[in-house]
DNA sequence: TCAAAAGTGTTCTTATTACACCCATGG
DNA sequence: CCATGGGTGTAATAAGAACACTTTTGA
């Protein structure tokens, strides 16, 4: 046994890309470092796992210490776990992106930080660790994701217009610099198809133009949906 | 620092879901444990991961160790990481899976194995630690991954057949009890349509009816289209 | 009355499905 | 000459892409 126990000296950590949307472009939140290795870094928001915590849990408490959220759309995305990845010794993470309506979230800062904020996803910058390697992995599931699944709404305040859904599905699917945009009337007409709206006979007020209608997504009309094995693309 | 010693008392492991096509039902390779814990219950090729071993790299270090095969389709599926799902500490294992072309195997029994074998994947029967759990989980990322890209080639020998392949993605794709089969007219005219087979102009010899054409799957237009951004959906 | 964004249908093209018979070979 | 699996085309339907003007509101 004592042969093993040389295997035991390792350590593992979660990491949270929680995204977030702001009308305009999709934000991921990020915490400034209080303490080495990297202090004053932005980083993902992390934390070592405790000996009798597990992966979920320990992701799961990581996203409430930091914003106070619980229930909240959370997914386990992949390990990294390069040798040298962490400065003080083997530690390998497992990396989880979540989903928050950034108007619910109201700030905690948790141990782990100096301080937490939204940060556009394609001006993040440098980070800490292998970070910009996890958000970049968890963007590449956050795209092919949105596009079978109905998690965008995610994202959304309760009641929100169909203009606001086509801007999110362009902020998280169209390329930083690509100029196209996904077409109206096309858009429209595939979403409303799904009948996982519920138009809520409201409208815009206070708009300097035509007030757009609000919607809410239909969630146990979604339920019934893939219970009865119905498959999604959007 | 030593508060932050108690979390370096983990260990992490990689198993590796190695599979296979023999003709007619896709295979997973198991091994029979022979060491404690679950020694001689069949359970998933794996290993503790070094101290100063990468992830990616030990998993092809287990999958070399098992089969002599190196530059294999190997991919990341998920961390496990439940508090007890190993027995003799806290231990989480990070899943790939791969695809071998079963003639190309031959068993060389590794450290970890009394011995190996390919079981029918939907007749493993009760796997040790949490493994049936970690082949579902592959098993899901390999039916989504085989209609998005072109890996089923992977487990066919460099000769095939369209039957033989649509055999293959049939026994990947089809539930167990559904009756229901691929067109094959269908899956002939799509698969040729994305012009990456070779017809090779040769044919089957030595079959007691009309003998099919033989074709090798091409991967330089494959690169090439794949650069060109193609995407595909089989 | 102007600016700004909301809302709305049709046509064309492409992909998907459903479906049944003749062919080449070995035994 | 029979059994076995190999090979082939067409028509109907559904999904996706392209495209431009009118409406409602606040300033």
């Amino acid at each position: 046994m004592s042969e093993v126990e040389s295997f035991f000296k390792s350590a593992f950590s979660v990491d949270n890309v929680i995204f977030g949307f702001d009308g305009g472009d999709l934000k991921v939140l990020l915490i400034q470092r209080g303490a080495a290795p990297y202090k004053g870094k932005w980083a993902l928001p992390g934390d070592l796992v405790y000996p009798n915590e597990d992966l979920d849990t320990a992701a799961e408490r990581v996203l409430e210490q930091l914003t106070g959220l619980r229930g909240v759309y959370l997914e386990q995305v992949k390990a990294f776990g390069a040798v040298d990845r962490h400065p003080l010794g083997r530690v390998i993470t497992v990396a989880y992106f979540s989903l928050i309506k950034i108007s619910d979230y109201t700030v905690t800062p948790a141990s782990f930080a100096q301080s937490a904020k939204w940060h556009t996803v394609t001006k993040v910058g440098d980070l800490a660790f292998d970070h910009n390697e996890i958000l970049e992995s968890c963007l590449k599931k956050l795209r092919r994701k949105v596009r079978m699944t109905p998690i965008g709404f995610e994202l959304l305040p309760p009641k929100f217009t169909l203009t606001e859904l086509q801007q999110l599905y362009e902020s998280i699917l169209i390329p930083p610099k690509s100029k196209k945009r996904i077409d109206k009337r096309n858009f429209r007409k595939k979403i409303l198809s799904t009948n996982l709206l519920h138009d809520l006979n409201e409208v815009q007020e206070g708009v300097a133009h035509r007030p757009a209608k609000l919607y809410r997504f239909d969630r146990n009309k979604y339920e019934q949906l893939i219970a009865e094995g119905y498959s999604f693309d959007i």
